[in-house]
DNA sequence: TTAAGTATAATTGTATACAATTATACTTAC
DNA sequence: GTAAGTATAATTGTATACAATTATACTTAA
């Protein structure tokens, strides 16, 4: 009999600290909870109907992941993302996903190829129908796809420990339709020179990608 | 009555989670504990005389950190660091030094300026001595104001996170005078482009320092 | 009215108790 | 002797109890 196997990368998903993890980052990211608020664990663990333990647990993870700072007798502030961060953040992201891209490249699977154009094209699908949510859906997709194939155990922990800067500074760039279908393109021309094996093409496409994303960004901004 | 203070930023060090997590880092490091194995709750809950609460979350962060991988009913399991690991380290490096230069020469204050050269100062002293241990400190020192002066949290963030990846990487760098002249000689090169406000040179300099280090890490290694 | 001091409440840090899951060792049937 | 099944032990996950620290509110004196 097929035994029901968990993805074991993601195990603590289904523990109670896992959830409330996600809970409290999913609240903070959709403001909720706002900058500058202070959580304690008790109000915490009342809201959500667990005890202290998996909350204490969570806020650890939260605050080393740098979405809050835990003060003594004051809880876990929540950390503000400034337009200097969000600039920064950009900038970081073009070297790191500039090497994913290279990295991918060289390390590819065939079957990591076909997952990624099939992600292209749903890209292409919803790009068509300008439907936001699920452009963003596949968008990451794409980015994720390319860090696993880059094969690289310490590139992935540091996408991991910077996610959420990413996620931050990456919500409501996907409304303009008109950079949807630049995104698109870039896609396609990232995904070329990966099926072509040029890794440096590969690196300095997805840099510029990333600036054209930062550009974007702060002139959606203006 | 002047008050005494914490270091704020670093709290959690006199908690017995951050020596418990300080301890069994170095233990790691330091081959006290060995790839492949693994760390129960109860055994380090004994080892070191104190509860499993502030061993749990110790194991949290260390988990968190890449250093360990949690498995259900088997404990903590030591990771291994391989050649391809320390390789991609060296080139995520490159970037994440390069630009902590290129901000720092912006962003820099007098004080930090003044800080930096004294770093270089003591370790040309201990370059001079021959003393591994001390120059590594100042080394690590250098690096640390750097990061300080690039003025940028999501940078800094992205630091603490890599930070033992890196340490790992460079235990054994030091020995070679040679090296350890040329580092000296690097380190000067990158200080004389931030007193000129040079962003790019330092940055470049940067590059090439890391560069430089780990293609005397891998010729060591031969 | 304000400042200082004190009592109380709130909050976190640590230890421990209990439950649930999983591994291990042993027994038994073939 | 081996495989299957079962009982036991080990391990983690969660809840709770207690201690220590810190903030807060209140009282009293000037």
């Amino acid at each position: 009999m097929a035994k029901i196997e968990r993805d074991e990368s993601e195990n603590y998903i289904y523990s109670l600290r896992g959830k409330v993890f996600y809970r409290i980052q999913n609240d903070i990211l959709n403001g909720v909870y706002k900058p500058g608020e202070s959580l304690t664990e008790k109000k915490l663990s009342e809201d959500l109907g667990v005890s202290r333990t998996p909350i204490r647990e969570a806020i650890m993870q939260l605050e080393l992941e740098g979405l809050v700072k835990s003060v003594p007798n004051k809880g876990a502030v929540v950390k503000e993302i400034t337009a200097k961060d969000i600039k920064e953040i950009y900038t970081i992201r073009m070297m790191i996903e500039g090497l994913a891209a290279r990295w991918a490249a060289d390390n590819i699977t065939s079957e990591e190829l076909d997952e990624l154009k099939e992600a292209v094209d749903f890209e292409e699908f919803y790009t068509i129908k300008n439907d936001p949510e699920h452009l963003m859906k596949f968008d990451s997709k794409f980015h994720e796809i390319l860090f696993k194939a880059s094969k690289s155990d310490p590139l992935m922990h540091l996408l991991k420990t910077f996610h959420h800067y990413v996620h931050r500074a990456r919500i409501g760039s996907f409304k303009s339709p008109i950079r949807a279908r630049e995104a698109l393109k870039e896609h396609r021309a990232i995904l070329d020179a990966i099926i072509n094996k040029d890794a440096k093409m590969a690196e300095e496409l997805a840099i510029e990608h990333i600036r054209n994303a930062a550009s974007a960004y702060s002139h959606n901004k203006v």
